[in-house]
DNA sequence: TCACTATATAATTATACATGCATATAGCTA
DNA sequence: TAGCTATATGCATGTATAATTATATAGTGA
């Protein structure tokens, strides 16, 4: 069991992680720190949104910056977010295996089997839903 | 590097674990399968609300469901989820201690320093602001 | 068939959030 | 100081989404 606090806490980590922009700027620092106009030039985005993604994801503690002259170096706080995207990159890659399975076999789209009707028909539905 | 697609993917699944009720769900599934009116017990969330929330959890195949008369038991379909959340926890306790130790210590408020001022002071700023 | 339970869906509203543009601020150099 | 570059912030707007209420649908048993 664990705490209401920590719960949101952790749903604030997991929602910071849930935009692709982010992902592809974590991305961009695998290889180590960079400055917000290289970054910029990796991605297409223009600067301000990156730079306000950058801000999102230094409040959330998932990366670290540190200004050098002009310029701030952005860097990976935690490698863990790497363990994390492989994690879900393989878990996603097994459920999109499965959805093309059902697409290329039954046909079915999804819906819940009544387990009686699951001995009688391999298509089941949930009050004709998907 | 990632295909553009598998980062939409991935960023969607991050998106569906960033909400404080489906991982509360989640941890409601975790001793096994439950009914939907279980969860709804367990939580404090009413009906229709933990029914699409469980609904976000199937589309992104994060829980299996199977209709035993005339209720439905949804289960964890990939137990990486909890890994996962394990992950992120540790992680962020992690990044609170580190705020308390700021908090408690020199009371500076998360700005950027500078490398030369960094030399000279202990309290770096960014635009005097957090 | 009817009544009942369990679950899903529709419609509404309020809020959060990403984006784009304009602008402000910090640091550098002359 | 002025002008330049790099970065951050304010504001407006459109869109996505969570919560709530009411309702529809599926299954069960009489």
């Amino acid at each position: 069991m664990i705490h209401e606090k920590m719960v949101e806490l952790v749903a604030r980590r997991f929602q910071v992680l849930g935009e692709p922009c982010r992902l592809r700027i974590l991305q961009a620092l695998e290889g180590g720190p960079r400055t917000v106009s290289e970054i910029v030039g990796d991605l297409d985005g223009n600067q301000p949104n990156i730079s306000k993604h950058l801000q999102i994801l230094f409040d959330a503690g998932l990366v670290g910056r540190e200004r050098s002259g002009n310029s701030v170096f952005y860097s990976v706080a935690d490698p863990v977010v790497f363990k994390l995207c492989e994690l879900v990159c393989r878990s996603t890659a097994r459920h999109a295996t499965h959805l093309g399975q059902y697409a290329a076999g039954t046909r079915r789209r999804s819906g819940i089997q009544t387990q009686k009707s699951h001995l009688r028909s391999k298509v089941g539905s949930l009050q004709g839903v998907n």
